[in-house]
DNA sequence: AAATTGACTAAATAATTCATTTGTTCTAAT
DNA sequence: ATTAGAACAAATGAATTATTTAGTCAATTT
């Protein structure tokens, strides 16, 4: 079957192509030209416009929760995985560029509100990423014995928040800086045995 | 003069309309006729409706502003005005029915972005108290030595995401969790002693 | 059969116009 | 010094029309 080489095709088009207008601003015509192809046809392979969005925005951040993952699991100790999550995941949007685009036309993205979240389904892949490495901290006795389902909701948050700081709004520098900085605190906070820095 | 007494009672008035109104559907008529004069006479005091606003809710967020400075200010010990500074600042809106309502209607009230913050002088007053116990606690010896203004900046814009959270969109028992939850870790990582909890 | 197209329609969006409200000023009276 | 009422410009809202665009379909090509 080549429907899915297609299917990918069309989702790496439109990407690019709501990373340029935002959805408001581009048409299906827009995308189908982008593709090569007749918007009639576009509508062989997708469902809809708002389906298009939904599907090619899920698919970057899913590259992007990969990504993440690939890192993480590249270490067995837990303090350094934590560190490497919260590092990879934060950096990640730096280097592309199009979902930056897209996310930035689209601050609804982000959302720091479960409830309103239109993209839960991965976001609460991703918490569930933080979890895990929290019960294997507090498992291992490296961690406290933090309240786990809120403290994970916790880090989400503030994690959020600096990507709205940092790639909505574009404080870059200043913003990083904070999240070194918290995460030392953070990190600080939450382990058990204490080294000097 | 009495002439500033009038003025108190109009922003009293004022900030009661624009709770029940929000700035967009109170006409000044509106709330000429709360304080008991005429549109045109309410002029006499005020420069327009932007100003009214803007001076209004400026009001109440110092009343705010004073309460949390009030408590911190009853106690010596760095730590316990840290947890004080904290948890006063964020439990003062439960009380401040209109000042609430008023911020649920108008979200930009609390920014992430301090160039876009339209009451950034008030802010930076709550700011420069908690960089204030921040010095405190790292001249005594209580805090680690953290870079005091992106940390600053930092626990101000946490502050700030859970205002949102909790009082923009309404997370409530869930979010309170978080905080406090929040600020056990952060009171831990930024101690230099440990006291087993 | 699967993939593609151009023609078609219903719905959304944008542009225009006109009517009403409302922010603001001014003059005159108390 | 303070107030009220009239007056006006600017903003807002409602109603209308014109244009674009999302989405469908029958016909054609591969």
């Amino acid at each position: 079957m080549d429907r899915d080489r297609k299917q990918n095709e069309i989702l790496d088009a439109a990407l690019k192509v709501f990373a340029a207008y935002g959805f408001r601003k581009t048409t299906v015509e827009d995308v189908a030209e982008k593709v090569g192809m007749t918007k009639s046809n576009l509508y062989f392979y997708i469902r809809n416009k708002q389906d298009l969005y939904q599907k090619t925005v899920s698919r970057a951040l899913q590259r992007w929760r990969d990504s993440v993952a690939q890192a993480v699991s590249e270490t067995d100790d837990v303090v350094e995985k934590f560190s490497v999550m919260a590092k990879q995941s934060f950096a990640y949007l730096a280097d592309d560029e199009d979902l930056r685009r897209v996310c930035m036309k689209d601050p609804g993205i982000f959302s720091l509100s479960p409830e309103e979240d239109r993209f839960s389904e991965i976001n609460l892949g991703a918490m569930q990423l933080i979890k895990s490495i929290l019960v294997q901290g507090i498992e291992e006795g490296r961690f406290h014995p933090v309240d786990v389902d809120h403290v994970t909701e916790l880090f989400f948050s503030i994690y959020i928040m600096f990507l709205i700081k940092t790639y909505v709004k574009s404080q870059g520098i200043s913003s990083v800086r904070m999240y070194d900085e918290g995460l030392k605190i953070i990190l600080r906070g939450l382990c058990v045995d204490r080294q000097v820095p």
